[in-house]
Formats: C-alpha cells, structure tokens, sequence
DNA sequence: CTGAAAGCGCTTACAG
DNA sequence: CTGAAAGCGCTTACAG
C-alpha cells in the first residue's frame, strides 16, 4: 500500500478531490459542502488513515509551517532553554521549528538563513552576530518575516525582541554597591552588538552615580579567544594595584570562566570577593551567587507570536519589546 | 520579481526544463549534455540567482533530505551537545535537521514522530522513552529508516548508537573502590529502559567482586519526582545505618540534584564522601568529580552516518553501536 | 452545493 | 545529445 491521498479518498467515496480538500481544511461552512457529505468525508479519511502531504500543500500554498531558528549555540543552556520554549510554542500554532547555530561568525549566520530560505521557512527567529545585519535586511527586503530575538540592530527597524537589559545591568550592579563593593570590575565581550554595550552602560551608570566608575576596571574579552582572554583579565584585575572587591559578568559563559579563574587563583566568592552575573550558569554550587535571570519562556513566546502573526498577517511596523530581567539573590 | 525557477532559467537560454535540470543536479556527464551547454546554463542559473524549490523536489522524488531528531529535553545539556554534534554533520551530508522533545512521555513521543512524519522526514535519529517501543516499531514496519541513541529496546532488533554502559558503570564503580571506599551508593532511574539497567549492573558486577554489594544501597528515583526522591534517598542513605562513603550518580541530573543535596547538608565532597557520576555536569567547581564521559562528538556522527547510509542504500541488518566511555578523574 | 481543470516547481522515463 | 510530456499531491479560481 502506498500512502493515501487526497484522490484515494475522493474516488473511493465519488466525489471530486476538490470537495475533499475543501473539507478537510475546514472551508466546508458557509453552505459549501453539505454536512451529511462532509461528515463522510471527513470519516473516510480517517478510517483510510489520511495524512497531507506536506510538500504538496507547501508547493502548491506557499506556505511551510515552519519556522527557522538561528542561534549561536544550540549547547548554551541559554539558547537550548529558549529554543525549548519556542518549539513548544509553535506547536500549539502547529508550526515546526528548524533550529540551527552559528557560533558567533556572520558567515555561518548568512548560509544558515540561505539553507532555511532553501528550506522554505515561513520566518525567521534570529540571534544574530556581530556584523550580520546585512543578511537581516536582505530578509527584510524580500519581505520574509524575521523577529531578532536577545540582540538587535538599532540601524536597522526589525521585530525584536529581548529583555531590558541596561536597568537589569544597572540593578546587578547596584546590588554590589548594596553590599559595600567600591572596586567593582566589568568583564564583557569585545563587541558592536547594541546589548552587550546597554550591559555596559547600566553598569557605568551605576557606578557614575555614586563616582565610583573607573575605565580601567573594564575587560573586553574576544569571543575567539575567550578563556585565555578572561584569564588574563582575571588575573591583572586581582593581581593589579586596584582592589578589586566585586565583578560583574555579563553573560553566563564569561561567569563561568571567570569563576573557575578565581576559585584557581584561591579567591573565594562570596567571601573575598563579591559576583553577580547575567543569566544563571548551572551549577548548584553558586546558587549563591546572585544573576539576572532572563524570562526566556516568556521570550520565546512572544518571539513566536511575532512572528506567526507577521507570516499570517504581514508586516505593520516593528515592533521593539523589552522585557523585564529580574535579579535572583 | 518572483522566484527563480528552472522554467526561467531554460526559456532565457531557449533549452528545456529536463535539460536545465540535468545539468543542475550534476546528470550531465555520461554523454548527456554537451560540456558548453552545461557551462552555459550553470552560469545563468547562478547570475538569475536560482534557488532550486526543495518542496517541488521533495514532492517529486519523494525525499525531503531532513532528518528528524527526537529527544528527551533539548535543554538538557546532553542532549543539547548531541544534537549539536548532529546537526553539523548532518549538515555535511546536506540534510537538515528538525529536532524535537518528548520530556520522556511516551504520548509525546508518538506525537512528535507522528508530527515529523508529515514532515516527511527521511529518516529519524530518536533517544527513546519508556514504553515507547510500539512506536518504533511502527517505524519499521514503515520502512522509514530509523537510528536510537543512547537507548534501545532489546526485544527489537534496531539500529542502534550509544556507549557501553555496563563497563563504563563498572570502572566508575572500581574507581570509587580503589578510593577506598566501602559503602557504594547508586542513585539511578526506576525505569525499564535497558540503558539504566546496565549502569546498574555495571555497578553491581564491581562490588559483587569484591563482596561489598547491598542491595539496600540501591536507590531508585522517578522522572517526574525526581527532587523529593533524589533527596529523600540521599538523606536516608547518609542519616541510615550504613555508613556511606561513596555515591555513584547514573546521570548529570541525578547528579546535581544529588550535589546540592549533599551541599545543603554540609557533607563536603570528596572529604566526607566520594562521588562518581555518568555525564559532565555543567560546574566547573566539580571539575574535580570524576564522571564518565561520552564519545558525545562521535556517536553524532554515527548516528547521522548510518541513518544516511539506510536512507539512501536501504535496510540491511541493523547495527548495534557501543562506544567506549571514558572515565575522567 | 459540487466538479473539471490548471498549476505550484521539479524529475524522469520515453522518444527522437 | 536534447525535448515534450507526464505526474508527484495538493489548492483554488472558475463554471455550472
């Protein structure tokens, strides 16, 4: 037996495959078809075991069901966890996700969207790199609906979505203040992107509202060459003259290394030295630690509903929504 | 403008479809087409910028060249690392990949292989749940090539990639052992799924040798109590009679909640007891407890070989892949 | 209320 | 060496 199609059912009850099709996608109201025909149809296809094919109604609509997933790292907890969410929230509008990464180079980033594009994505759910705006325009000029999730581009107007993240930065940062830190070093990527940057400034700000903000507590650090980077940083900042007595790390990798460094270098936090760090790093042991815990189910969620009511709707103006980050002690 | 299509492409040059098409799948040797043609019509598919419609082609051939991945929870950091593995050299091939989680449900289970078959998925990579056997085999009664990872049922014969349990169990055990310790520990699934069984039979091989096995020692935890059970069994085994001096962990989840559970009760590790536990978990501050670790990189790459090899050359006898596992003190 | 027919973009026997 | 044509399974104007 062969899989059953949408004519198997139509001749073996008589009918045209049209009526059958209209049926089973639910067009049969509005004094279509008549219930009693209808009902059959609908029972035939059942008993018969009916399932579309995808590809017909895909190349014959236009539309895919599916939606393409671009992130940096399916293996960050960060990513991982929204993309769970996504997935199962494009479920309930009986979308898949294809979900694929880019770890970080732009490159990656424009051949992962040309093979969803091959793929037929309806949209498009991106974290994007540095430097990779370009392929998100060229998205926007053939009209193909995207949403930015985490970062974005204020060049260029897009759908957005992501959490505020210069209060959430200001707020860690006044924590250790709270705690009595004076010296309190920043390590974060060297980077353009826009959000690492608001990191930046809610930390400056903190710090120049109560002149404490010296320059050289900051440590950008490549994203290439990550460990050693930190490392480095780690160890001028604790070595150095300044007395370091707090650190804020503004993502859930740079903690971690960060961590490991000063627990190598006997420093112990919270003890010596105060912590607070964006997004939580899974470790039971520094549940201790205070983090910006970002409302990733909530983040994918409305990436999700963005951009299924861009593909069913089309394109109004962008939106730019910033959630809320709370901090955990 | 519209899409680029190869009716385009073969009426600029004044050649039919089945020409252009020829040529671009690269069935123009054999005598086929002329050397000139071929160039010709290469160069203009690339200067119109020709994107091949991969539902047409999928609706033609009957392939989708898309994989479909099933696992447990793609936030868990295995898996997350499996996948990744997957993808990228899926990616290789040319094949994509949809991935999915079932949250070890069963109905879950069934739903996603059921959603990816309307996919039309070529081929499937799945971590199986319990119970879920019928839906595999359903899978081969389909002729759709199918692969598990990590876990498998016994009673059908299927391909298979995942490590060896049993002796890798065995050396976590030994290695406890030639710590000194008396008093093992197992915390592990209560669960029918072969995979966790040879863990555990791992573990008691290493003590019957020595005489030291006790069944009290054993504890088993539910998937979906998992906290109050971990921790139920870690105070009842540390506040008992026995006196414990080692816990062997038979997954990263287990693990951490077992971690923090002894942290919390301010039993320090390895001083007051030893642990060993299957999987890395994501601390660095226990990069000092000795885990076993999985060919992750390579069992992906199996995996995706050898669904690729049944996809595209059919179904001889299944394999059944273990992999050595890497005890890391 | 229902059917005949075109067409989405491709591949693949078949004929020349 | 190349083309005309059928057909994959569906949807959707159009006609009745």
């Amino acid at each position: 037996m062969g899989r059953v199609s949408i004519k198997d059912i139509a001749s073996k009850i008589g009918v045209s495959t049209a009526t059958v099709s209209l049926v089973l996608n639910g067009k049969d109201k509005l004094g279509r078809v008549s219930e009693q025909l209808s009902k059959k149809i609908r029972e035939t296809a059942k008993s018969m075991n009916y399932k579309p094919n995808g590809f017909a109604k895909a190349l014959r609509s236009g539309r895919s069901e599916t939606i393409g997933l671009v992130v940096a790292d399916i293996s960050n907890p960060f990513f991982a966890h929204l993309a769970f969410h996504i997935q199962e929230h494009a479920d309930r509008y009986g979308y898949s996700v294809i979900i694929t990464n880019t770890n970080e180079s732009p490159k990656k980033m424009e051949k992962m969207v040309s093979i969803l594009k091959y793929r037929q994505v309806d949209g498009f759910i991106i974290v994007p790199t540095e430097n990779g705006s370009r392929c998100i325009e060229e998205l926007h000029e053939n009209k193909i609906p995207v949403v930015l999730l985490d970062r974005y581009f204020p060049e260029i107007p897009s759908d957005y979505v992501g959490v505020d993240n210069f209060h959430a930065s200001m707020k860690a940062t006044e924590h250790l203040l709270k705690l009595g830190c004076k010296k309190i070093a920043l390590i974060t990527y060297k980077t353009t992107l826009r959000h690492a940057q608001e990191r930046r400034d809610g930390y400056v700000s903190a710090l120049a509202g109560c002149d404490l903000y010296d320059s050289r507590l900051i440590k950008e650090v490549n994203h290439s060459t990550i460990v050693e980077d930190i490392n480095r940083s780690v160890q001028e900042l604790i070595l150095g003259d300044n007395k370091i007595d707090g650190f804020f790390f503004t993502t859930n990798t740079i903690s971690s290394i960060g961590l490991k460094k000063l627990k190598e270098m006997q420093i112990n936090v919270p003890e010596d030295i105060k912590t607070v760090c964006f997004d939580k790093i899974e470790s039971f042991d520094f549940s201790t630690i205070p983090f910006v815990q970002q409302p990733i189910p909530e983040m994918g969620k409305q990436a999700v509903d963005i951009v299924v009511d861009r593909i069913r709707n089309g394109n109004p103006s962008p939106v730019h929504i910033e959630l809320k980050a709370e901090l955990i002690v």
